[in-house]
DNA sequence: GCGGTGACGGTCG
DNA sequence: CCGACCGCCACCG
C-alpha cells in the first residue's frame, strides 16, 4: 500500500522533513533549522523545510503549524495563512507575546535523541 | 543539465 | 531590538 498522506513528489528529502514534522507533539514548536537538522542531511536547508511544507498538499497529516521560524515568529507567506497559524497554536497552548512571539525557551520542542544518563 | 526560486538563518550596522 | 544582505540547498521548468 504505500499511500502515506503526504507524498506530492517526496522521493526522500520531503517525506523525511515531513516525519520530522509529524513528530512534533501538541503544545509545542519547533524551528525550520531544527527541523532541518533532525531530518539530516540538509544541514543548514532550513529553506528547504519551508520548501516541502508549502508543497504540503491539502490531504496534510503534518502539523506544519507547529513550525515556526528562529525567531519565534510566524513568518509572512503567500495566501495569509499565518493568522490561521497562530491561533492553532493558541488553541494547543502556545502562548504569543504582545509582538506576536513564541517563547521557544518554553515551547520549543526538544526531542529525545540524546538521552542523559537519567 | 542549468538557472531561478524560496513558509530560513546568521551576521552586520 | 529591528531591518537588510548574503549564503545554502532541493525542487521546477
Amino acid at each position: 500500500m504505500r499511500t502515506p498522506t503526504a507524498q506530492p513528489s517526496a522521493r526522500g528529502t520531503y517525506a523525511r522533513i515531513y516525519a520530522v514534522v509529524r513528530r512534533i507533539p501538541r503544545g509545542r514548536v519547533a524551528t525550520y533549522g531544527q527541523i532541518a537538522a533532525l531530518a539530516g542531511g540538509l544541514g543548514r536547508g532550513a529553506r528547504q523545510v519551508g520548501y516541502a511544507l508549502h508543497a504540503l498538499p491539502a490531504t496534510h497529516a503534518v502539523p506544519w503549524h507547529r513550525v515556526v521560524n528562529a525567531a519565534g515568529r510566524l513568518s509572512p507567506r503567500p495566501g495569509g495563512s499565518e493568522l490561521a497559524q497562530r491561533l492553532l497554536l493558541e488553541r494547543e497552548g502556545v502562548r504569543f507575546d504582545g509582538r506576536g512571539r513564541i517563547d521557544l525557551a518554553a515551547f520549543r520542542w526538544t526531542p529525545v535523541t540524546k538521552r542523559r544518563h537519567g
